[in-house]
DNA sequence: CCCGCAGTTTGATCTGGGTCAAACCCGGGC
DNA sequence: GCCCGGGTTTGACCCAGATCAAACTGCGGG
């Protein structure tokens, strides 16, 4: 696990607008009036860098705003009192991390970019104000939180219940849509994380992960070589991921 | 699974009132002025009670509100395509459900009442009203949300890495923290869900949770008689949780 | 009072995936 | 070009917990 907390500030004063950001209608409620919209510019702060390896934020840390990232990929994790490391989630381009602060006015865990990223920084406080007065924020912001809520339902799916290889089959469906609706092909893809991070995400172990790659592979239903990714056969996948006899 | 949708409604038109409400400080922000008390009154629309084996809501069905339990316990369960079943969580007095519904206006989960109910029914859109309205109100429906995020981390950190009885030690001690909130013994509990609800929840398969209780009783960290639990040696338990060779 | 049945306990066996270990692959630095 | 180190693959073995099976418990209903 690299290194450490810096955060480079992104000092030129270029206008951060949302009005004129290509992923506004990932992060941005739609059909704002010209009004609302001008309004809702104000909601970022700055914009800042983050470097590979280095955490956006750590859990303890107070937690000040949400952040929503411009480019680049991150992975939140969780630590337990002993040493034990949970990967929560992985986030790309158009998403907001930092949700998990708010109910304690302290991050709740650790912001790590995989990736050199941009992210918007949204002041919390601003959020609030804002929301107040145009009522399509506040209902994004309620969106949003409760989509993360949705989102982890799922993810306690595939951890109770589901065997090795279906959960890689759908971590890699879900990796999928996600980068397709952000223009992606549909059939390739870099993994911008290692083994290791995908088993914790999964409940697996390396080994475990990289053996279903592997078989997946032996099936033709991927072609792997390192991180390059290629779904040849997303049907199968599908098929794996709702197999009857997931035991557990 | 017991049956169906029953949902009778709380004809009786007594004035429903969260000001003096004795779980208000559970599930209402703290600290309001009279004034705002009083408008935050008008937030529950009605009472409505729930039998034991029914559902309060079902996934898919088109989502109009939260809900807030006064009496009783739930669970709220989500089921893939397949027929596999998770509990995502249980719930009790105090405490705030439907708020997976709120991204794709139908709800996610169903919510089944484990024992005979009652809850108060905030009709979202007047929330979204008051919360414009009444700033602290807005902040604690984020802190709400919030909180049901970092809730469902730690579960992901339990099924992600915990062994059995790890499991079962942490879902005991986080249910009696909850009960001894509310004014209920810090030390004895009836468990209003089955072994079998335990194990989805948890991961793990009825007759593994069985084992685990019969393993806490005979080392005398726990009395178990049927659902009558008496916890013995709660330091026990806390050591059971954080022991380090956490495999997986 | 007895029956039936859902829920629970306990035992015996099996297996998916964890653990340990070794070899490989590839990119970056010198 | 070569070396080094992090990441990955593959094999051999083992164990926690799943699966199968049987017996028990306590409660609600006739």
């Amino acid at each position: 696990m690299p290194s450490d907390c810096s955060r480079p500030i992104d000092a030129q004063a270029i206008k951060v607008a949302c009005s004129n950001c290509n992923l506004r209608e990932l992060c941005m409620p739609v059909g704002l009036s010209p009004r609302e919209l001008e309004r809702v510019d104000g909601v970022v702060a700055a914009r800042i860098k983050v470097k590979r390896g280095a955490r956006l934020f750590r859990a303890g840390e107070p937690f000040k705003a949400l952040f929503a990232i411009r480019t680049g990929f991150f992975k939140t994790c969780v630590a337990a009192a002993d040493g034990r490391d949970q990967v929560t989630g992985f986030q790309m381009a158009g998403e907001i991390i930092g949700l998990d602060g708010i109910v304690s006015d302290r991050h709740a865990c650790d912001a790590v970019a995989l990736e050199d990223a941009e992210v918007c920084v949204m002041p919390f406080d601003r959020i609030g104000e804002l929301a107040r007065e145009v009522g399509a924020l506040q209902h994004h912001v309620h969106r949003i939180m409760s989509r993360e809520i949705v989102r982890e339902h799922g993810v306690m799916l595939l951890l109770g219940g589901m065997r090795a290889d279906e959960r890689l089959a759908a971590f890699l469906l879900n990796l999928m849509q996600r980068l397709h609706a952000r223009g992606f092909s549909r059939s390739e893809l870099v993994l911008r994380m290692t083994r290791e991070e995908i088993g914790s995400y999964l409940g697996l172990k390396l080994e475990t992960v990289s053996r279903a790659f592997s078989k997946f592979a032996g099936d033709g239903v991927i072609e792997v070589r390192q991180r390059q990714l290629r779904i040849i056969d997303p049907a199968a996948l599908h098929r794996i991921v709702d197999q009857q006899p997931g035991h557990q």
